[in-house]
Order: C-alpha cells, then structure tokens, then sequence
DNA sequence: CATATAGTTCAAGCTGTTTTGAACTGCATG
DNA sequence: CATGCAGTTCAAAACAGCTTGAACTATATG
C-alpha cells in the first residue's frame, strides 16, 4: 500500500518520562506525514516552534538527530512554504532558523493543489471511459450505467475532499483566534 | 514521502482508443488508492463490478495482468472487506468472485477504525506531553501555551476527518438511492 | 487413491521514497 | 588570498511497501 490516507507504522513510541519536548515534536511529525509531508519536516517545524527562537542548523541536527544534508533539504521545504524564516544574526556567521506560521494553513494550500487536480484527473477520466462506451455498439446499457455509478463513486470522494479542506480552512480561522490570545 | 492523501505520479496514462474498460478500471484503481487502499484492490472490484458476472482468479490474473498470488491475496482481502462474494458455480471445478457492494462504504469503515485510532493517538500523546510540561518546574508558561496550540492542530484534524467521513456517509446514502434506481 | 488443477503462502525481488554523507561551493575572517 | 566553517548537492544506501513466482496445500475428478 502506498496509500494517501493512513499510517501502518502506528504513532510515536513514548519516549522517556521527562522528555516531553520530543513526545511533542513527534507528535507533529506524525500529525503533517498524516497530512502527506514528510515526517522529519514537521518535527523540524515543531522543534523551532516549541523553542520560539531563532536556532542554526547544526543545533537542529543534533537535537533531532539528523544529517547535514537533510536539515539543509528540510529547511528548504519549509523555508520555500513560508512556515520557517532564516534570519541572520549581526555578528553571528551562521543562519538561523524561526517558526513563522502555523502549519495547517501551509497544510491545506499544498493539498488543495495536489489533491485536487489529482481527483479531478480521475473523474475526467471515468468520464472519458463513459464517453467512449456510449459510443461503443458492444457496450450495453448496464454497463455504461455502471460506469456511471463509478463516476458518483468519484464525484463523492471530491464532494468529501471539498468538505474537508472548507473544515480546515475553517478550524484556521479559529485557530488562529486562539494564537493571538 | 510517505505521505497518506496525496499522488505523486498522477493518473492513469491514457489507454488505447476503445478501451474504455480497463480506463475505468484503472480510474477505481486510482480512487480507492487515494483512499488509502491498494490500487490493484480497485482495480479487481472495478473489473468484476464492471463485468457484472462471477470471474475466476485466473481471468483477473489475466485480464488484469497480476500474478497469481496476486490475486489470491487481493482477492482474500476484498473478500474479507465483504465487498467481493466468492462462488461456486455447480459443475465447475474453480471458485468464481463477484463484486459485492459498494467500495465507498468499506473504504469509509476502515479508514474509521485505522485513521481515527493514528489521529486520537496522536492527540492523545500531545496531552500528555503537556501534562509533563506542566508537571516539569523548568518548562515556562509560554512553552506550555505553545504545546496547547498544536494540539489545537491535531483537534483541528481530527475535527476535519470526522466531517470528512460523515460526509462520505452522507454520499453512500445518496448513492445507494442513486445504485437501487 | 492418483492425478490434475485451484488456491495459498512467503521469501526474494522490485519500485519508489527518504536519508545519509562526502564532495563541493560560497563566504567571511585573519 | 588562504583557511575554516556554513550550507548545498547528489549519488548511493537504507528503507517501506507491493508484487512475483516457486513451493506448497487443498480439493475435485476419474
């Protein structure tokens, strides 16, 4: 399964009893893979977020136990979604990296695109293959009809996709309220 | 990425002129893949849903170009799920499958059960990662405050995917009135 | 009960994705 | 302008999930 939804590999293993921090910036993790990001993206997200301060890459790396390479790649990401911001400390030779959003909002822009299109794609297509039976003499009336079922199989799942990315955008505003308590 | 919604590698290429069939096979194909299922699952429903009749396995092997335990395992599966009844045709040496319901219906069932448990998980470890913050001297109020804010994130989810299935069952109905026509 | 065919299982292979780390580039400083 | 460190790139390794196919088991038939 290469699925879209969904997560074999259950959640986070409970970690020391102190250590909160990274229970947390798991958590996160597992919350925006579930979202279809990668895992160590929103961790790193989480991580400057939680410690609300500007932090350099190799304090990410060690902290989180990643590479080099991947902190740059992940910062990236984040950087280029408008979730992070890299500043650069006077008399500091380093960058360094801030949480800037929240990232539901960045969540819901990247899969309105993705998803949307991707759906679309396969209503177009059971569409097309509709199209093509009623003009085929061989198909029968039952068939094209159930093909016409598949397609309300299709219109429904993007009905659903609808419905949820309005709940998300929804559940922002209202987040967002609660931030700026 | 191993992300859940989303599809890296788009829809089906166009198939040949006429072939309107395995089009709308592949199409269910990718549908219930984006629902976190396999895509060849759909394609087996699709294709016996389509057909209308009772097929052995080794017509899907090979209309379907799957190997043989291939199918069984989609096959067990499908049948499992209560979507696919297998029969047995007097005289006839071999099991013949036949599609069932309809896929909607299952695929919001399982995705119930497997995404809410990953998602509450989730939620649920987040609770407790601020219930040790709040227990820990060291962990300021704002750090505290910041744990509360993504949890909101993970409430917003979950929130989000229980109006997603509802949704999804709101259309089962309506298609089942649309399916009994 | 022997044989043939249907169906199942599972280890190995394949495919696609993520992570690593070494080589590289760029930049600031002495 | 040499040196060292920050940051990037990318090929290779690690990994995850899916599929294959050969060995196996079960079942029907003569």
């Amino acid at each position: 399964m290469k699925g879209y939804l969904w997560a074999p590999s259950a959640a986070t293993q409970l970690s020391e009893q102190g250590d909160w921090e990274s229970m947390a910036v798991d958590a996160v993790g597992n919350v925006i893979e579930f979202w279809g990001f990668k895992r160590n993206q929103g961790r790193v997200w989480a991580f400057l977020y939680l410690r609300d301060e500007a932090l350099t890459a190799a304090e990410l790396e060690k902290e989180l136990a990643l590479s080099k390479g991947g902190v740059s790649m992940l910062l990236r990401d984040l950087e280029r979604w408008g979730v992070v911001l890299r500043v650069r400390k006077q008399g500091d030779a380093s960058w360094r990296y801030k949480a800037e959003t929240d990232l539901l909002q960045m969540a819901r822009r990247v899969i309105e695109e993705r998803e949307f299109s991707f759906i679309s794609r396969i209503r177009a297509d059971l569409a097309q293959a509709r199209r093509l039976a009623e003009q085929d003499p061989a198909a029968s009336k039952a068939k094209i009809e159930r093909i016409r079922r598949m397609e309300l199989l299709a219109e429904a799942t993007e009905k659903a996709l609808t419905v949820f990315l309005k709940t998300s955008r929804f559940d922002v505003g209202a987040m967002f309220d609660l931030f700026r308590t």
